[in-house]
DNA sequence: AGAAATTTGTCCGTATGTATC
DNA sequence: AGATACATACGGACAAATTTC
């Protein structure tokens, strides 16, 4: 059968539907949404089509999916979910090659290389820390 | 907006632009390419369209298409030399907080992280150390 | 430990309708 | 009018990750 499309994508009203159950609690944070083979079942529409809709909902960071498992909704802030961004701070300096860092370099101890540590905080605590270390420029 | 289209079709210019990418290594012989929903997403093109540009490359049997699995670069001649293509090794491990990291992360000395430690080298000489710091997770 | 089932990921081909050059 | 391109939608098939038995 042919596919017209008036107003409104079917793959949006599809997802309005989904963000519906999700905001009202009828699918609460962290379940598993019903597999695309369910959803085609129930809105009668292609898969192609159900997983358009859940991109939307992945775009918008309600939902997130993972292959093999399905797609749950995120637990996180139930309301308002202001969304806290990360914040990096970069440092770089010069700094001695101890007795580990020399014998994976294959420099002596004591040697300079570089590190450049990158701190990530979300709200204030540090999330991750990230150190790259480097030889100093050589050229090549 | 319109989509107009001057002189070179737009399916030639992103064909131009995919095999620019694998020419300069960015995406490496073997490798997949993004599939088609992330180019149509990343070309703002359409499916039919991005899948036009990847038959011209197809055809210039620069990429193979495998059913249900992807594109991806022939592995055939290289193009640029990359003799000398570092190699990277993961290892993964959970460590102790020591008094720096424990106060970045605001936890007791001592307290389990897990240190993620990537050694890239090329032909055999370590080029870079990268070392991830994280917090033992505790959700999902 | 291993096979089967489930579920998502990706590609294939096709189709309709609209818009622009 | 024809070529190009867009957005949407269908159904089918194979691949890969995860879970279940």
């Amino acid at each position: 059968m042919p596919t017209p499309h008036y107003g409104q994508p079917r793959y949006r009203a599809i997802a309005d539907e989904l963000r519906e159950r999700i905001e009202t609690g009828a699918i609460p944070p962290g379940v598993l949404l019903p597999p695309e083979s369910a959803l085609t079942a129930e809105f009668r529409a292609s898969r192609g089509t159900i997983r358009q809709a859940i991109a939307v909902l992945r775009e918008e960071r309600v939902v997130a999916t993972e292959h093999g498992r399905g797609t749950y909704v995120i637990p996180g802030r139930d309301t308002s979910a202001v969304d806290e961004e990360p914040e990096s701070e970069i440092r770089r300096r010069s700094i001695a090659a101890d007795t580990e860092l020399a014998a994976l370099f294959a420099v002596e101890v004591g040697s300079p290389l570089v590190e450049q540590q990158i701190v990530t905080r979300t709200s204030g605590a540090v999330e991750k820390l990230v150190r790259i270390y480097n030889r100093v420029q050589t050229k090549k």
